[in-house]
DNA sequence: CGCACCCCCTGCCGGC
DNA sequence: TGCCGGCAGGGGGTGC
């Protein structure tokens, strides 16, 4: 589910609700997640206020007090955030709760457990070094230039590469690419540099039209106050197989690139 | 280097 | 109905 624009629009909603409040308790209920959530956690974010929630790709950083700690969140596949007016009625999934000085509560949910918590020292040492955010600033023609350089990869298994641009899942790489006219199997480093300037174009336009409809909910995402994302709907290509192109009625189709489902429309992407 | 293939885990959907 | 396989927005590890 969650990839940049669902990750952002929870972090928009926890930044409103969160902001200056102090977390009072935190309640660890399921501690497996992709990597276990470490013991002193609780320990260590019990009684700081969070004075900002910034983005970096899928991560969602708290910053706590200014001394220099974060707790950093990831959703993984299924995981939500939200935000409820008091700190009962947890449900399954519901891994971790943090109890607020107003009586709130921010509830991690996660069914499958791929997501992560942790708590870090504030811009310290990442678990894996990641690439360039593309709304943040620095996803370039240049950029794509430079690491598509003599890459036979497909191009929508290096846009999907965390290490190199950080943000973007199955969803939006499909979409990506079929808003530049681009297939996705191509290989990178024979992209000509219009293509490279559309695919960083389509990037920005997506990324904005999907943050500004909350994002895409597929299943249940929803964002930190229970509401659904609008952006499933404009799907030129995810999840269309067969179905007509937008553009010219041709019937989408559907392949496995990197172990993921891909959709194209084999007449406007070339 | 970059792939295929395996794992992690739960839920849902379609076929039988 | 139920059971079973396949698939799902994530990432990581292995071996080729």
């Amino acid at each position: 589910m969650p990839e940049l624009p669902e990750v952002e629009t929870v972090a928009s909603g926890l930044r409103r609700t969160l902001v200056g409040r102090r977390i009072v308790t935190v309640t660890v209920r399921e501690r497996r997640l992709r990597r276990p959530i470490p013991h002193d956690l609780a320990a260590l974010v019990s009684g700081r206020a969070v004075t900002s929630v910034s983005r970096h790709g899928k991560l969602l950083r708290l910053a706590l007090d200014d001394d220099g700690l974060e707790l950093v969140m990831h959703l993984g596949m299924s995981g939500t955030v939200r935000v409820q007016d008091d700190s009962g009625g947890l449900r399954r999934h519901d891994h971790v709760m943090m109890a607020l000085d107003d009586g709130r509560a921010v509830i991690f949910h996660d069914p499958r457990r791929f997501g992560l918590i942790t708590v870090r020292a504030a811009g310290g040492a990442a678990a894996e070094p990641l690439g360039v955010d593309p709304v943040n600033g620095g996803f370039t023609a240049d950029l794509l230039g430079a690491v598509t350089r003599g890459r036979r990869r497909p191009i929508k298994n290096l846009l999907m590469d965390q290490s190199l641009i950080a943000g973007l899942g199955n969803i939006y790489a499909n979409e990506i690419l079929a808003v530049a006219g681009v297939r996705p199997g191509r290989a990178s480093g024979r992209l000509s540099r219009g293509q490279r300037e559309a695919i960083v174009a389509a990037t920005r336009d997506v990324l904005d039209a999907a943050i500004r409809r909350g994002g895409s909910s597929i299943s249940d995402f929803h964002d930190a106050s229970g509401r659904q994302g609008a952006f499933q709907t404009r799907f030129l290509v995810y999840d269309r197989e067969g179905e007509p192109c937008r553009r010219c009625e041709t019937s989408i189709r559907r392949r496995v690139l990197g172990g993921r489902s891909t959709y194209y429309c084999p007449r406007c992407q070339r």
